[in-house]
RNA sequence: GCCAAGGUGGCAGAGUCCGGCCGAACGCAGCGGCCUGCAGAGCCGCCCACCGCCGGUUCAAAUCCGGCCCUUGGCUCCA
């Protein structure tokens, strides 16, 4: 079974196959950095970083680019906020690392490169001379803008027609084109005043007069370059004219992406990317996720409040390709999946370091659960990166580790009689091999979806883990000596700190609170 | 208006491409039991679905075909 994709290009779930068998060219079209990401943001990230990791696990080298755009109105309009800087440079700058670090955060793999549109300039005007030499893009007033009519597959992916198009780009440059569904590449001066008036935060001081954004000398005069070539000139630039796999939210569909195909192909006359992926986009319960409603939630609250690895859980709990619904109930609900994955890794990890592992009880249950589990995995990660589905397949996993664990007497048939098992009762152990091969799924197939079991071992947390460690053991010794209340106070003031205590056979256990930091 | 996606149990969400193993996965909630000083966790069992509506094709449809109703998103910056 092979990897098979839907194509947004065709509409259909289509095999996998790169043009080059060991390489996977990988762009996706990153963050204007004018406001902080939020967990929208964060639901695309994860799912390409789940397909990135897919990708190379069977076995492709993975050449993944991520553009951040920081030449754009809506950053000039946060000049002279806050402490974010005192140009479009330095606004940008300020968000990319805030971006950096949120992506750091919720543990994604690091694209080859992020490049940006203000060190990409050169390449995106030679991009722009090319398409007017060639005949479909026209200078007017200083700026120049493609002539969707001139190329003939415009507006494939979106399944528009031409003419019902509406006009793209602001009333101003309606007047300068020839087509309403024209698109700017590059347009002449510095930013429109009134566009970066319109981005502005209301009620915060800017300082006077909207700055004019920093431009660039042209073949066409002073200008700065359109909103949808900086994609095509940078994928160009660091991956190839032809991208294995193109993927953005699917809001870009249109008119982003119908127009980086029209101009990357009328000028290179190649194919721009053989596969578009698209992820969907978030549904609040009541109203949709969107920065104009003020109503997202940032990447950083998010991580600070669930921690990274509930986060993945809640972000890969459906297909990158399905819309979403956010509430407390669901994440809520991936909060109770991954719980139960932490607490079956634990016991299981638990289990095989203790004494008592050994081979004394049947495991072939366990092992051809985890074998099963790992082809139902993998099935559903070729299945156009089923992470619901593959989800599915680690619980599966837990739980039959907690089965084995739980039958530490041999009930494994029916057939047994009293006495044996009695006798198996003082003699109880755990067979480690099926065990750690469940472990090492958890672990090796968790971390597709970029969950981690690593506990935090060090430092505040590992002497944390300690002083607990030292609190239960007072809570023993007056459970020893029948005094349950007292007990049960320790218990509920350890839980009011959000740590969990259970009370198991082998003595208590704890666990601290999930990736909350600090 | 145009384009797209979708309507599956109390919730959430797979399955629909390649019709039968789907009387429908996984999880949450609920119920009963085991375990436990209690709780939690875990385990076992149960409950809940005529798969939006109508019609058609077929030995067989959640899955294919036709019609209808409804929802959401995009068409302006947007992951």
């Amino acid at each position: 079974m092979t990897l098979h994709v839907t194509n947004t290009l065709t509409g259909e779930t289509e095999p996998f196959e790169p043009q080059d068998p060991e390489h996977v060219l990988l762009y996706y079209c990153g963050l204007t950095v004018s406001d902080p990401p939020h967990l929208g943001h964060a639901r695309s990230w994860v799912h390409v970083d789940v397909m990135h990791r897919w990708l190379e696990f069977i076995g492709y080298d993975v050449r993944h680019v991520e553009n951040f755009t920081d030449v754009n109105e809506k950053i000039v309009a946060r000049v002279g906020e806050d402490d974010l800087g005192e140009d479009e440079a330095d606004v940008a700058e300020t968000y990319i690392g805030r971006t950096l670090a949120d992506m750091r955060s919720l543990n994604l793999l690091r694209a080859e490169v992020y490049p940006r549109v203000s060190e990409h300039v050169p390449e995106i005007i030679d991009l722009v001379e090319t398409l007017v030499e060639k005949g479909y893009a026209y200078e007017s007033n200083g700026s120049v803008y493609f002539d969707v009519t001139s190329f003939e597959d415009y507006g494939t992916l979106s399944n528009q027609d031409i003419d019902e198009i509406e006009s793209q780009g602001d009333p101003d440059e309606r007047s300068e084109k020839r087509h309403p569904a024209d698109f700017a590449l590059w347009k002449a001066d510095g930013v429109d005043a009134d566009a970066v008036a319109e981005h502005r935060h209301e009620g915060v001081d800017h300082g006077g007069d909207p700055p004019a954004g920093q431009t660039w000398d042209s073949p066409w005069g002073e200008g700065r370059p359109g909103w949808h070539i900086e994609c095509s000139a940078m994928s160009m630039t660091h991956l190839d004219e032809t991208l294995d796999i193109h993927v953005g939210g699917r809001d870009l569909v249109f008119p982003h992406h119908e127009n980086e195909i029209a101009q990357s192909e009328a000028a290179t006359g190649e194919r721009f990317a053989n596969y578009w992926l698209h992820c969907e986009l978030f549904q609040m319960a009541d109203e949709k996720m969107s920065s104009s409603l003020g109503n997202f939630v940032t990447v950083d609250e998010a991580v600070d409040r669930w921690g990274t690895n509930v986060l993945r859980t809640f972000l890969t709990a459906g297909s990158y390709n399905s819309t979403q619904l956010y509430s407390d109930e669901t994440i809520t609900e991936a909060e109770e999946r991954w719980d139960q994955l932490e607490r079956a890794h634990e016991a299981a990890a638990e289990a095989v370091d203790s004494p008592d592992a050994r081979t004394k009880i049947e495991d072939e249950q366990l092992r051809r659960a985890v074998s099963t589990a790992r082809d139902e995995f993998r099935a559903a990660m070729n299945d156009d990166f089923n992470t619901r589905e593959a989800q599915s397949a680690l619980l599966s996993i837990a739980s039959a580790a907690n089965r084995h664990l739980e039958a530490d007497e041999p009930a494994v048939g029916d057939s047994e009689s009293e006495s044996e098992s009695e006798k198996a009762d003082e003699d109880k152990g755990y067979d480690y091999r099926g065990l750690c091969q469940a472990v090492d799924a958890l672990e090796e197939l968790g971390s597709i979806l970029g969950l981690s079991f690593a506990g935090d071992t060090t430092g505040s947390a590992a002497l944390a883990g300690e002083v607990v460690d030292l609190v239960l053991d007072v809570r023993e010794r007056e459970r020893d000596s029948g005094n349950y209340e007292r007990a049960d106070d320790l218990r509920d003031e350890l839980e009011a700190l959000g740590i969990e205590v259970q009370d198991t056979d082998e003595g208590p256990t704890h666990r601290l609170p999930s990736g909350e930091k600090e």
